[in-house]
DNA sequence: ACGAACATACCAACCGGTTGGTACTTTTTT
DNA sequence: AAAAAAGTACCAACCGGTTGGTATGTTCGT
């Protein structure tokens, strides 16, 4: 392959195309199954480049997971369920939205912190810093919907929005292993929609016994 | 180290030891990071041993995940949880001794399927689908009390037995996950804490209008 | 005696990382 | 403004340790 750049490459720099063959390599393979040659031929570099650009593979591993919760930011920050007016009916609206985009192979909707953080807890502690900044901080963008809707619905609860927002990750996160385990992702939108029924119910009122009062403060919305 | 076999090894054979230490290097280092000589140093065996029992490593990750399959369903058949009369009972129950088992060390409880398919799901099918069986073998003991506990409570829900057996699954892999980002089990339990909210919010019969005459048959929708 | 259960020694391929160099751009000096 | 110096981006070839796997014993129970 000829040098496709003249330092003003019309595919991107070799840094970005490493970073890029990275997220579809190391979500099939995994982080440690994946050789810094594998990287270089998907990206169609050198390992001269890879070197130049990363100390190390694990210096790759920060900066593919760093890579991934910004380009996932931005792609968060534009997506469409934030338009409903009442907070939540947005965030039911994420739920959903995480749903329609489980779809095609499964290589194109899981999560590649999700899968780098499993193999490098143990042995590569920046790596798993890195993953857990993009998952967390994907996260608490949740948190303002929530603690709107439960203001909203006058709720006084034994759960912070912060850990309903880590919760719908740890739903995902998992209902990724059971695609993987499956080789179908419907068994992931199934656990998805259980987690929109669970959300939904949280905001429900509690059924009245007979002889309670409704509690006044509980507005109902649907 | 001198042979501590003598053919009527008081620790267990080798491919015994060498299953044992599988479960616990691979569930901190993962299977591609996990090499056949840390399997065998941590099992206290030599090569030749660890190639007379399994044909390949590969084999060696399809047996693991067997092995593994043994020994939580001998674990979770002699468990307490099944005690309580009320089907629905039985349910919550496991979900909190699934809870008070996130203890110690990540490794300890966190799960070896879970983490082995998310790496081999693509290179090694093999693995994969003994990881799956794991998983929704264990899934598939849960069914029976699900479906007692729809039965008690005349549901006719939107959703199945099964359905919600994968999804506790799924909750729990993710909550695996979350505590290995985080380092810190909390957050794991946290989210058991969810789905035990779920569950009982899905058997609660819904709220009654004012003017509404509870359903006896706890009609549900969506 | 014979096969199962190990051990020892070894290998070829692979893998992360290095070396030394080229092409091009930017900055500094004059 | 031109030349010199320094820096960036990248490449091809190479290196030494590691890895999964093998070939060939040796021990032990029956």
């Amino acid at each position: 392959m000829p040098r496709p750049t003249k330092h003003h490459p019309e595919r991107g720099d070799a840094r970005t195309r490493l970073l890029e063959a990275a997220r579809s390599v190391i979500r099939e393979k995994g982080f440690a199954a994946t050789t810094v040659d594998d990287l270089c031929a998907a990206a169609g570099v050198t390992k001269g480049a890879f070197f130049h650009h990363f100390d190390s593979k694990e210096a790759l591993g920060v900066a593919a997971a760093a890579f991934w919760a910004e380009t996932t930011a931005a792609y968060f920050r534009d997506a469409p369920y934030h338009a409903p007016a009442a907070p939540l009916d947005r965030v039911l609206a994420y739920v959903d939205f995480r749903k329609s985009i489980i779809d095609g192979d499964l290589q194109e909707f899981t999560c590649l912190v999700g899968t780098m953080v499993q193999e490098t807890y143990g042995s590569h502690p920046a790596i798993r810093d890195a993953c857990a900044a993009s998952i967390f901080g994907h996260a608490a963008t949740l948190e303002p919907d929530i603690e709107a809707a439960m203001a909203a619905h006058g709720m006084h609860a034994g759960w912070t929005a912060a850990s309903l927002a880590r919760h719908t990750q740890a739903v995902l996160q998992g209902a990724f292993i059971l695609a993987k385990a499956t080789g179908d992702r419907a068994v992931a939108i199934e656990s998805v929609e259980h987690l929109k029924r669970y959300i939904t119910l949280l905001f429900r009122p509690p059924a009245t016994e007979a002889g309670d009062l409704p509690d006044p403060t509980h507005r109902r919305r649907q």
